[in-house]
DNA sequence: AGGATCACG
DNA sequence: GACGTACGTGATCCTC
């Protein structure tokens, strides 16, 4: 049943701390702050159009001391003040508040949840209520009529909810949080006793006072503090309790109802320059977008090419995948606000020939390719080959720039950037292309002023970005743009094109062979389970082994949809005592073979059997490369189903492959950034390093470690990586956690400068909030200083994780672009076909040994060089399975 | 469109 | 006492 509230009241304080999180530090043009009253307009925005005609009231605190001050000093006295950015915002805030038709509170004296609980115990009988809040308090409120939700989480409060999350009812949650205390709110409660003790006493004795009463029969430590304790509990209670009496004015005649749009609330938008919230941009913003249809028209844009010192130039076409792309136009822009665009082969009839215009590019842009801007040239230029327009150089990418200054502040693609860092709203590739069935085949019959509107845009927005990111970039950044960034994009680009050879018929046999065992699979799981059912649906599937066929499900994880998990770790350990479980693991991992792999890559496979990925260079959030379509970096390895796929990966006619990956190379760093001794030794000994941990932590020479102990220290040398916790590698080793503990503290005792490194990197980090790599790309972790335990802890593994996954990524980058280099000039018949984070694959010609391969080599071990050595290991073979 | 699951480093 | 628990990706299938 879907809750339709026709009141609606606004923690307003609490849309501002949020506003002022979760936005950068934006200002206006002339440096006043404007982030969280952009945010704060966002939030609002999207409430009122969610509940249009709803009435609704915006409660802020009120400044200054309030009654609970007056009877607890220490009441939020570990608050931290509010950041002088946001003060300055308020007056914005509650200004933007009225414009949008609110009625605002703030009475004086006591603080927004006082003034809301009022508010909805006046009108719970008349109107249903929703509390727009993330504070915990406020679900004291919630009743039939009455529903809080969290914008923070987005998730909805009823009855049914607070007694699951709290264990009791939602008039006893007072009482509840005067027994457990509010941390956040600086309430001490009763030591040690938490919701669950809590809620257990509340259901036993039925109140406050009757545990007190009863609180001699209590045993244990609890019991003791309790007895120790008892006089915080009627003070607790008055604080946490919400006052419902206060004398308020508002009727529900007089209550609001909020709107989006109006002069006042448009002139403000203006004054704050929240240019995409005016309405229509182009409105405000004055752009001259030209078509260009004839020679005249033409020349105007040579002499501009000839005059500027660069341009923004973007190509429009009928495809996203450079392979089957054909150019229908172009754009150029030299300055703001203005731009051109050039129909090269639209439905709609023009002047000029396409032919023409064409040779007309090549004879302008290649001599002019050091002036380009882009934004993703990596796609243009490939577009651009193919009409032998050839483009080994330019100015700038938009897109690479983005990334370089942050590559988590927003995604790198033009509308999220122009909306992040311009305000600008563009119009989208959908909103020109149409959408369902009023849908054009292509850019190609879109009409030419429509056309120019936005393809003219796109080169105005990038033009814009570049000018902005240019003066963002600092030291380091340029470096690795330039060096780097840019340099590696033509090195993709040619393996994107080349492609990697497959052996169609063999995948066509593994389809088939994993066909017929699936077959049989879903025919033994159906018969044992009694019942036909959809194997792929996690949802049936738990229905089946935890209903119909009451596996145990104690202690087993849930899903966030409610339903007892059914991932591979859960079944895994229950697959020793149920055989049909483990036929599910089994059908599941070729399920997934199939589907993913061996159907799919033949199918994409173009006519000379090449199949084609995507490289991407702004995506992750470390510097790795990712890829997709198909993604080519999760090949199976790891299985001896999975592991035959590999196999469909060979060289053409006369060659071989070449693989060769990084020995350890995130274990290495680490060796590097702790200058533990133990672990410089053990690389530059050249050690197997899971010999010589597992040595380490269970106090055994070197060479009485056997498998199970090296396995053992494998994992652990894998989890540090990732700052894995003693609870972590239970799991993953399944022993216990006491045992996990022992490991790890055995690990850290002898690796000090391991733990040594791990606390510096997450304490140095608080400060700029973000990691470096070993070339200075930085990696932004802004939830290092989060109040959320769990969202910092995460932040805190990833600012570990960063310098490591990045910084073995900036290496094998650098060494693929020296790597090309080398070839062009000496070895043209090698190719590059992939890359996998730490593994380069090659095609080699079939008489190609040891001896040719050492250049490669070279460059691999020694572009960049650490404290420790970088070992690569490869191998030649008829196929990817073989080279290993 | 989002969640669950699983393929890789 | 309780929370939740290993970083970084992309593809497929199901469900709503």
């Amino acid at each position: 049943m879907i809750f339709r509230p026709d009141l609606i009241l606004i923690d307003g304080t609490s849309y501002i701390y949020r506003a002022f999180h979760a936005l950068p530090p934006l200002t206006t043009s002339e440096g006043k702050p404007t982030g969280a009253t952009r945010g704060f307009a966002s939030m609002l925005r999207k409430l009122i159009s969610k509940y249009p005609g709803v009435q609704m009231v915006m409660v802020f605190d009120a400044k200054g001391h309030n009654f609970r001050n007056d009877y607890y000093s220490s009441y939020k006295a570990n608050r931290p003040p509010m950041p002088n950015e946001l003060r300055v915002q308020i007056d914005d805030i509650k200004k933007l508040s009225k414009l949008f038709n609110f009625t605002v509170e703030e009475v004086e004296g006591v603080e927004a949840d006082d003034v809301i609980a009022t508010l909805a115990c006046k009108f719970k009988k008349d109107k249903k209520i929703l509390i727009s809040s993330p504070d915990k308090d406020l679900t004291q409120l919630v009743e039939e009529n009455v529903i809080q939700h969290n914008s923070m989480s987005n998730e909805f409060f009823n009855n049914e909810y607070v007694e699951e999350k709290f264990g009791v009812a939602p008039n006893k949650v007072a009482e509840l949080l005067a027994l457990v205390g509010d941390k956040a709110d600086n309430i001490p409660g009763i030591s040690k006793v938490g919701n669950k003790t809590a809620s257990k006493w509340l259901n036993h004795y039925g109140s406050l006072d009757n545990i007190v009463k009863n609180m001699d029969e209590i045993t244990g430590v609890v019991g003791q503090n309790l007895r120790e304790e008892k006089d915080v509990l009627q003070r607790n209670l008055f604080l946490v309790s919400l006052k419902k009496d206060i004398d308020l004015e508002t009727t529900l005649s007089n209550i609001n109802t909020p709107l989006t749009n109006s002069d006042g609330l448009k002139k403000f938008y203006k004054e704050l320059e929240f240019n995409s919230f005016v309405g229509e941009t182009n409105e405000k913003r004055v752009t001259q977008y030209k078509s260009i249809k004839d020679m005249a028209q033409l020349t105007e844009i040579e002499s501009l090419i000839d005059k500027s010192s660069y341009f923004a130039f973007d190509t429009e076409t009928t495809s996203l995948d450079p392979q089957i792309a054909e150019i229908v136009g172009f754009s150029i822009s030299f300055e703001k606000n203005s731009g051109f665009y050039v129909p090269i082969n639209h439905v709609e009839q023009t002047q000029l020939e396409s032919e023409e215009l064409i040779g007309w590019l090549k004879n302008y842009l290649e001599p002019n390719q050091h002036k380009i801007i882009g934004q993703n040239l990596k796609y243009d230029i490939a577009v651009l080959r193919k009409y032998h327009i050839h483009i080994s150089n330019f100015h700038a990418d938009t897109m690479l720039m983005s990334y370089a200054i942050n590559s988590t502040a927003t995604r790198h693609n033009l509308d999220a950037m122009s909306d992040f860092y311009l305000n600008i709203t563009t119009i989208k590739y959908e909103d020109v292309i149409g959408k369902g069935i009023n849908k054009y085949k292509n850019f190609s019959e879109v009409p030419i002023k429509d056309a120019t509107n936005y393809a003219a845009e796109d080169t105005d927005i990038t033009l814009q970005l570049y000018e902005k990111f240019k003066k963002l970039l600092q030291g380091n950044d340029v470096n690795l743009l330039q060096n780097l960034d840019y340099k590696i994009l033509f090195v993709l680009l040619e393996m994107e094109e080349r492609g990697a050879l497959i052996d169609i018929p063999h995948l066509n046999e593994l389809s088939k062979k994993f066909g017929a065992k699936l077959m049989n699979l879903v025919q033994k799981i159906h018969s044992s389970s009694g019942v036909v059912f959809n194997i792929d649906s996690p949802k049936q599937l738990s229905e089946v082994l935890f209903e119909k066929l009451k596996i145990d499900t104690k202690g087993l994880k849930k899903t966030s949809t409610g339903y007892f998990s059914t991932s591979e770790s859960v079944l895994q350990k229950l697959s020793e005592k149920n055989e049909i479980v483990s036929d599910i693991l089994e059908y599941r991992s070729l399920a997934k073979l199939k589907s993913t792999y061996t159907d799919k890559i033949s199918e994409i496979c173009d006519q000379h059997s090449r199949v084609h990925t995507s490289y991407h260079q702004a995506v992750t959030s470390t510097g790795r490369l990712s890829s997709s379509d198909p993604n080519l970096q999760n090949i199976p390895i790891r299985t001896k189903e999975g592991i035959t796929i590999r196999e469909a990966f060979i060289a053409s006619k006369g060659k071989k492959i070449l693989a060769m990956d990084y020995s350890q190379i995130e274990l290495r760093l680490m060796a590097h950034y702790s200058k533990d001794k133990i672990m410089l030794n053990s690389f530059i000994n050249d050690e197997d390093i899971h010999k010589r941990t597992a040595s380490e932590i269970f106090g055994v020479d070197i060479k009485e470690v056997d498998g199970e102990m090296r396995r053992k220290a494998k994992t652990i040398n894998f989890g540090l990586l990732y700052g894995m916790s003693a609870f972590g590698l239970s799991n993953q080793l399944r022993v216990s956690r006491p045992e996990a503990e022992i490991f790890l503290n055995n690990y850290f005792e002898r690796y000090s400068g391991v733990k040594q490194f791990m606390h510096e990197i997450v304490e140095r980090s608080k400060e700029l909030k973000y990691v470096e790599t070993l070339y200075g790309r930085k990696i932004h972790v802004p939830n290092i200083v989060a109040s959320n335990y769990m969202v910092r802890q995460a932040a805190e593994r990833a600012a570990i994780n960063g310098p490591l996954q990045g910084s073995a990524s900036d290496i094998i980058k650098f060494a693929m672009v020296e790597i090309n280099e080398w070839i062009i000039a000496n070895a043209p018949e090698i190719k590059m076909t992939l890359q996998v984070h730490d593994e380069l694959v090659f095609e080699v010609p079939q008489d190609f040994n040891e001896s040719d391969l050492e250049p490669i080599l070279k460059l691999m071990e020694s572009t960049t060089e650490i404290a420790v050595p970088l070992k690569v290991e490869y191998g030649f073979g008829a196929n990817w399975r073989e080279a290993h």
